[in-house]
DNA sequence: TTTGTAGCATAACATCGTTAGGTAAACGAT
DNA sequence: ATCGTTTACCTAACGATGTTATGCTACAAA
């Protein structure tokens, strides 16, 4: 017989594939795009060049798992934000939570959603609908706003666009360095959810103070110091 | 005498230094960043990659003339809205040239705004400064409303910043593919919009046919095709 | 123990931005 | 008009990039 299914592989050792995910990341996060490479990669991890196409077919599939875990570490923030029966600050501390998130791995945000291609990665429709699913705790938490008659009647999951677009292009253009002395980023942040807010319905009473209890709660339940990021290159 | 300041030089080509842009422009526009080379930019000039070095001092210097362009493109779109008597309109239209701008020249915007490094060549300080520059129609149309009593009494350039911030972040996610059916990027940019100027002090009456208004100009004050573009590669 | 598949290293390829060396052209001064 | 100097510009090369071809060899199944 011809198809003779003799077997004896090898097996790919996990160890090294996470350990080229981790290096990647912090080579990224710590020097930027410029200086990731297969070659440095490679060179940290002690092996050839040639381990990152069998683990991942090329420079882009890493980048694609990474990707990934930046999905992951944005869901973990979004995780440690507590439901509370305000619903408006519960909305607002999350959306604190993804400014964090950005600013603590802002090289992998910008590829995530800022729509930069590293090393020729861009991402698919599936990568694309795994980022949008991270959203859903928006929707569930602008649902409870509209049920505790917060916001006015309307369609949750366009509310939480508008806040989530209106959250990244503020994030944005801060890691860009374009929101500075006169009109900062925080005065701005401040400023836009407390006009969306009321836009969408809330009194400015009701939503000054859930912005307070927001303001109040975000030390604990996003992160250690708020804003300790390592600065734009 | 030593310091003899004998002078005759060779002077630069204008012409050769315009080409050069144009070129390197439109290979961005119609292949992307990864397109954008010396070597393929000096063979569609004619001239040998040498020339990117003594016209621009590199491909950072080019890719910094091509974002001033992008800078006049904008202001360009931004001086074809009118200033009529409602403001509140104006500002909607200029959101939407800022949007239609963004999309026409796609991959120089992301260069622009959206922090994406190209060759190595990232804004300096100044350019960011230039940037910003571009925003003054804003703010003064801002200021109108101000005056005209639509908007509750605020600082134009802050209020500037919270449109400036949605409209981008509209842009760069509907750039990135992440604004789709249920919850489009048009629905999702009459949303927001909408929210902001009812959430800054106009009534919800008045900006809705201040935003009627607005989509019967964009035609003729913004572009031909409203949303004629070229598809994310 | 034998055997063959597949991980992995070495080395080469094409391409990238950039730089060095040499040539010729253009301008001010004579 | 001629000269001399300066500078644009081409050719060739360098280092570094992602990727691929060619083996060697370790490992798991028989």
């Amino acid at each position: 017989m011809c198809n003779t299914v003799k077997v004896s592989p090898r097996k790919l050792d996990p160890e090294i594939r996470t350990a080229l995910v981790d290096i990647a990341a912090r080579l990224l996060a710590e020097h930027g795009a410029e200086a990731l490479s297969t070659r440095k990669i490679a060179a940290e991890a002690g092996t050839s060049t040639m381990a990152v196409y069998t683990y991942f077919g090329g420079m882009s599939g890493l980048v694609r798992e990474m990707v990934h875990e930046g999905f992951a570490r944005l869901e973990r923030q979004f995780a440690r934000v507590r439901q509370t029966d305000d619903p408006v600050a519960d909305v607002l501390v999350l959306g604190h939570a993804y400014r964090h998130n950005a600013k603590a791995n802002s090289h992998l945000y910008a590829v995530m959603f800022g729509g930069q291609s590293l090393a020729g990665f861009s991402l698919t429709e599936e990568d694309r609908q795994y980022g949008r699913y991270t959203l859903v705790d928006v929707v569930g938490c602008v649902s409870r706003c509209v049920e505790a008659g917060r916001f006015r009647q309307a369609d949750p999951l366009l509310v939480a666009h508008q806040l989530w677009i209106a959250t990244h292009g503020l994030v944005n253009l801060e890691l860009g360095g374009y929101l500075v002395d006169p009109v900062d980023a925080d005065r701005c942040h401040e400023n836009l959810l407390r006009g969306l807010i009321v836009g969408v319905g809330d009194t400015t009473e009701a939503a000054a103070k859930s912005m307070a209890a927001a303001n109040r709660r975000v030390r604990r339940e996003v992160a250690g110091a708020p804003h300790a990021v390592e600065p734009r290159r």
